[in-house]
RNA sequence: GUCGGCGUGGCGGAACGGCAGACGCGCCGGACUUAGGAUCCGGUGCCCGAAAGGGCGUGGAGGUUCAAAUCCUCUCGCCGACACCA
């Protein structure tokens, strides 16, 4: 053996691109397919190559790369992959920011090369093998191969709906280009709103599964299940029918989550947009009516976020009747009302809606009180309420229903109402349809032709792709593009010129991870069936609802189609928080980004790394520092001195003990394995740092650097090597260890050895502490408050009395209390 | 407005019913040194005290408990998500 490399210092720099380029040539991040240790997927969220990539968005990468380690080490077959998720509009608006110069798909990749080296001198290992790019022809065959399986399965459809269309530009805008209803890049020209045939996917067929499934994410942060049941929003109900006063054969029908407060409807609303409106309109009403309709409209272009103060509304004239109790009352139009939930039109109960009631007040309709609180007040119909009483409580002034609770008036009332034959139980969703067309230029064409004769006719599957020309202008303006024939039929035909949401893209990558070179197929289902479930998935907080949802919803209609056996794709999931930089996220549009180029140049990957996890609770927010780095920093420096030159460290006393170092090893394995596994990366750290600092005071109290010593040092280097795997590997070599410390085994803790002989057992009096006693572990309660007796201060304390009461948790504390 | 999260030294944070402030940054003092933005040693919540020691302390007010940063109620502040979903 070639004579050891000596060096005392630690200087990253010298070691970092040597290993980075060893587990290249080696493999090691390899996943193999055919291994038969147990798999673990460990999954990281793709980026969008929006620009280098800077310490906040590094943060993910560099947790996602710990566990990938770490489970190697605990002998899993890792699959561990990288792609990019490349299509969508900042490509767009970066290359015309730049005035144009720069297309879209060389912008894009451009970024992937710089974000792919940035990863990589960070020391971050991906199997590049598996790498997908959305963006390539090779993956978005197979996306669009995917939207004709959803086609085939009526899961996506064609229906008109409204868009905002540049009149300038000549397209389609999404929501955030519309600024202020005007157009992001003519701030003087005004959005319109246009009805388009769109596609959507019928998401909606799944609420119920998407939600009741949620229930099976035990792995999951009650956070994001909150926020994804918030979104689906299912709500139980009743769609009642009231007839329109002189209006024969004419009904307004509702929905409401309050049948039980029928009888306190005083007035009825539509939604502006609502076909009845015209009907029902009295030619007295008419101008009113059309200004509210008109006002709406704008309202919803222009920000509808600061309009919620004052509701728009106007009498039409037009009365429903009651059809619990026959009274004749108000049908209304207002903002409030939204065409797009339930039926587009509510009966109003002011007096137990508080947006009801506001309109009441403010067009001075009547307010009237049917649900008493359970404590029994008094309940004038009459009386003046200060605010809608929405709990529930005990049904009042309504008929034979009175003295009901609110839970049973709803199935009574709802009872009735089937039974009469005006209305029904009714389940509704805040979820809407997956609006997925997209009227730009870099995205995934979406696969079909438009014939005459024929309809929509999809483009043949050994057509596939459908590729994206390279001329950088919406589809719609291509005619190259869209001139085609039908596959059906050969006649001139129009071919589809809307681009998919990006979501798509995204909502199957981690399937394509487990086989990306099939060219067949999407996913080969068998290896997919494999690796699928993804084990864990860590990704930013901001994708809790909609990529997590419709990959939700991908999974499930794959399952369906009998493509996969699981019915969710991420069995774990883990949301890391943001990194700040002066109380804002690191992002590079406010220029406050920390480069990893530069951190690595100065103080090297390892410490960048372990920096990044010793910051603070991986799922919550951080403040950057500039100065805190330097704790890392020494730390490597440190273990480096006492692998390196123990020597180094003088003897300044005489107190070492084999024995408490051997039972600190045993304990710290425990404490950073634990806390690997339970994401408590800072605290790992900590724990890392402590050992490093016992190890020192044992070479000062004169240790032997003897096999124990060799042990813990060993112990240490694998320990801190998923966080900091350069000088793992090079401290591993030099401490004389086989192979790569990358594949070596993870230190196993013995439990008996990490047990602690000794205690300190506190002494309370009356709850204060008032001593502290070092005792032999497992010592009875008899013994302790022998002990305690002893000590002078709690005697002291106790004034010379008894304890009347005495609580003893056994190694930890015990309480005298007088 | 609704839902959720978070408030602990100068700073990042630890402890998550049982010693508050682990670990680190910064700061103060000392050692070694020609020198040090290196390294090592000691100190560092606040108040009283020479010390021993004592008192007070986890946004605020109550409560439960032998014991509360931790559990409960109310309240204030900051952050996030959804935002007229009937």
């Amino acid at each position: 053996m070639a004579a050891k490399p000596r060096r005392s210092t630690y200087v990253p720099q010298e070691i970092e691109p040597k290993w980075q380029k060893i587990w290249t040539d080696r493999g090691v991040m390899k996943a193999d397919d055919a291994a038969t240790k147990p798999k673990f997927y460990n999954l990281v969220m793709f980026p969008y190559p929006s620009g280098p990539l800077h310490m906040g968005h590094m943060r993910n990468y560099v947790i996602g790369d710990l566990l990938s380690r770490f489970k190697r080490m605990q002998g899993f077959e890792v699959l561990n992959p990288m792609g990019w998720d490349a299509f969508g509009l900042p490509a767009e608006n970066d290359a015309i920011q730049r005035g144009g110069g720069v297309h879209p798909e060389d912008w894009t990749r451009g970024n992937i090369a710089i974000a792919k080296r940035q990863l990589g001198i960070m020391g971050v290992l991906y199997d590049w093998d598996r790498e997908v790019t959305t963006c390539d022809p090779s993956y978005y065959r197979w996306t669009q191969d995917l939207f004709l399986l959803f086609l085939e399965r009526g899961m996506a459809h064609r229906m008109m709906s409204p868009v905002n269309w540049c009149p300038v530009d000549k397209t389609v805008l999404a929501n955030e280009q519309v600024i202020n209803g005007r157009c992001w890049r003519h701030p003087d020209v005004e959005v319109e709103k246009r009805d388009l045939e769109q596609w959507f996917l019928r998401i909606t067929t799944y609420a119920d599964r998407l939600l009741d499934d949620l229930a099976l994410l035990d792995d999951w942060p009650e956070k994001v299940r909150v926020m994804q049941a918030n979104w689906i929003g299912r709500s139980h109900g009743v769609e009642v029918e009231f007839p329109i006063d002189g209006h024969p054969g004419e009904s307004m029908r509702i929905y409401t989550t309050r049948p039980d407060t029928l009888f306190g409807v005083t007035f009825m609303v539509l939604a502006p947009e609502h076909p009845l409106v015209d009907k029902l309109t009295v030619s007295g009403q008419r101008r009113a009516v059309q200004e509210v309709v008109e006002a709406a409209r704008k309202e919803r272009e222009i920000d509808r976020m600061s309009s919620e103060v004052k509701r728009l509304g106007a009498a039409t004239g037009a009365n429903a009747i009651n059809p619990l109790n026959g009274e004749k009352v108000p049908i209304w139009v207002a903002d409030y009302v939204l065409i797009t939930y339930g039926t587009g039109a509510i009966m109003a109960v002011p007096g137990h809606d508080q947006r009801d009631y506001d309109f009441a007040r403010q067009f001075g309709l009547p307010i009237r009180r049917v649900i008493a609180p359970p404590d029994g007040s008094p309940h004038d119909p009459d009386e003046e309420i200060e605010a809608a009483y929405t709990e529930p409580g005990v049904m009042v002034n309504s008929g034979q229903f009175d003295g009901l609770d609110s839970k049973t008036g709803f199935e009574r009332v709802a009872d009735y109402i089937e039974l009469k034959g005006i209305g029904k139980r009714s389940v509704k969703y805040r979820l809407r349809d997956w609006l997925i067309s997209r009227q730009r230029y870099w995205g995934c064409p979406i696969p079909v032709v438009h014939c005459e004769v024929d309809g929509i006719v999809p483009v043949p599957r050994e057509d596939l792709p459908v590729l994206l020309p390279r001329a950088y202008k919406p589809l719609a303006d291509n005619a190259d593009f869209w001139r085609t024939k039908c596959p059906k039929c050969g006649r001139d035909a129009r071919r589809e010129t809307d681009t998919m949401d990006t979501f798509i893209d995204s909502s199957w990558y981690f399937l394509r991870y487990t086989s990306a070179h099939d060219d067949t197929q999407p996913f080969d289902p068998e290896l997919a069936n494999h690796w699928m479930a993804v084990d864990q998935y860590t990704g930013g907080i901001e994708h809790a609802i909609l990529h997590l949802l419709y990959s939700r919803f991908f999974q499930k209609v794959l399952h369906d189609a009998g493509r996969l056996e699981a019915t969710e794709p991420f069995t774990r999931l883990f949301t890391q928080g943001m990194i700040k930089r002066g109380g804002m996220v690191m992002s590079k549009s406010k220029g406050n980004g920390v480069a990893p180029d530069d951190l690595v140049d100065r103080d090297g990957a390892d410490a960048a790394r372990i920096y990044e996890l010793f910051i603070g609770p991986p799922d919550e927010d951080a403040e950057w520092s500039d100065a805190a780095i330097a704790g890392p920093v020494r730390f490597l420096q440190h273990v480096w001195r006492l692998v390196e030159a123990p020597e180094s460290f003088a003897v300044t006393g005489s107190d070492a003990s084999a024995a408490v170092l051997h039972r600190r090893v045993h304990q710290t394995i425990r404490k950073v394995t634990e806390d690997y596994d339970g994401f408590h990366f800072n605290t790992a750290v900590a724990a890392l740092m402590e050992f490093a600092n016992a190890l020192q005071k044992y070479l000062q109290g004169g240790g032997a650097r003897d096999e124990g010593w060799h042990f813990a040092l060993r112990t240490l280097v694998l320990l801190m090597n998923p966080m900091a795997p350069h000088a793992g590997e090079e401290l591993w070599v030099r401490l004389g260890g086989t192979g790569l410390a990358a594949d070596a085994a993870w230190p196993e803790y013995d439990a008996a050895a990490a047990v602690e002989p000794e205690v300190t057992l506190v002494v309370q009096v009356a709850g204060k502490v008032r001593d502290r006693l070092t005792v032999t572990a497992g010592i009875s309660e008899d013994q302790a408050l022998a002990s305690a007796l002893a000590s002078e201060r709690v005697r002291a304390a106790l004034n010379g009395g008894r304890p009347s009461k005495v609580i003893f948790i056994p190694d930890k504390l015990i309480n005298l209390v007088p």
